[in-house]
DNA sequence: GGCCAGGACACCA
DNA sequence: TGGTGTCATGGC
C-alpha cells in the first residue's frame, strides 16, 4: 500500500486547514465571553483539561470575580481556593496575580491596551511575568489581543507530528515559526487554524485516535500510530 | 485505581 | 541544551 505524504509546504498546511475547516466549519473560538477572562483561561489551562478550567471560571463568575478589578480584590487564598477545580491551584493564583499586577502597571489594568503593542515586544514583556511561558503568552497575545503569533500546544505537536510534518519534540519557537513562515500573518487565520487543531485533537487525534473519523485521514501517513 | 488533560519552572548533568 | 520532578483536580 502507498502511504500518503505531506511535504511541509506552504500548499500541504493550506490543505490541512482546508480539510479541517469542511468538517468542522469556522471554530469562531477562544471559550471566553471577554479577552480578560480569555487571559484568566489560558493560565488556568494549564496542563488542565477545558472541562476543569470551566468550573473555576464558572465559580470566578458566579461571584462577580471575573474581571480585572474583582480578581485584583481578593486576597490569595480566596482566590486559590475559587479556582481550585481548575488544579494547580496554589501555583496559579499565584501566577493570575502576576499577570494582574503586570496588567495593572503596563496598562492600567485594561487588556485592550495590549493591542496596539508590536507583538513580538509584548510577547518579550508577558515573558517576564512569573508563570507566563510561550503558549499562554501567545495565546493571549493572539486571542485576547488580536495579534499575530501563532499558538502551539500539545494539540498541534502531536497532529502535526501524527501528519510527519513535525518531529514533535522540538523547541516551541521553531514550530512557532514553522507555522509562521509558511502561513500569511493573519491574526484570523492563526486563530481559527489553532482552534481546528484543538478541536480535532480533543475529539479524534488522541492518544487512542479515531483515525475513522478524521477528516486529515487523506493526507495521514501514520494513521493509529 | 490508573491514566490523561490546550504548562511553567527549578534543578541537574 | 535536554531530561526529570513538582504542582492537583476531575472525568473516564
Amino acid at each position: 500500500m502507498v502511504r500518503p505524504t505531506l511535504a511541509p509546504t506552504k500548499r500541504s498546511l493550506r490543505r490541512i486547514y482546508g480539510l479541517l475547516l469542511a468538517r468542522f466549519g469556522h471554530a469562531g473560538w477562544w471559550p471566553g465571553k471577554t479577552p480578560f477572562e480569555v487571559c484568566v483561561g489560558a493560565i488556568l489551562t494549564q496542563s488542565t483539561s477545558w472541562s476543569n478550567v470551566e468550573k473555576a471560571l464558572a465559580r470566578l463568575r458566579q461571584r462577580r470575580r471575573l474581571s480585572f478589578r474583582g480578581l485584583a480584590a481578593l486576597p490569595p487564598k480566596r482566590l486559590a481556593a475559587l479556582i481550585r477545580p481548575s488544579g494547580y491551584y496554589r501555583v496559579k493564583a499565584r501566577r493570575l496575580r502576576a499577570f494582574l499586577d503586570f496588567l495593572a502597571a503596563e496598562y492600567g489594568g485594561r487588556v485592550a491596551g495590549m493591542a496596539g503593542e508590536d507583538p513580538r515586544r509584548l510577547r518579550d514583556r508577558l515573558l517576564a511575568v512569573p508563570g507566563i511561558g510561550r503558549e499562554t503568552a501567545d495565546s493571549i497575545i493572539l486571542y485576547a489581543a488580536g495579534l499575530p503569533l501563532f499558538v502551539v500546544d500539545a494539540y498541534t505537536r502531536r497532529v502535526f507530528s501524527r501528519l510527519g510534518l513535525v518531529r514533535g519534540n522540538e523547541p516551541y519557537d521553531e514550530l512557532q515559526r514553522f507555522f509562521m513562515t509558511r502561513l500569511p500573518r493573519d491574526p484570523a487565520l492563526y486563530n481559527d487554524y489553532h482552534a481546528q487543531i484543538v478541536r480535532l485533537g480533543k475529539d479524534i487525534c488522541r492518544p487512542q485516535p479515531r483515525c475513522a473519523d478524521c477528516p486529515l485521514a487523506v493526507v495521514c501517513p501514520r494513521r493509529g500510530v
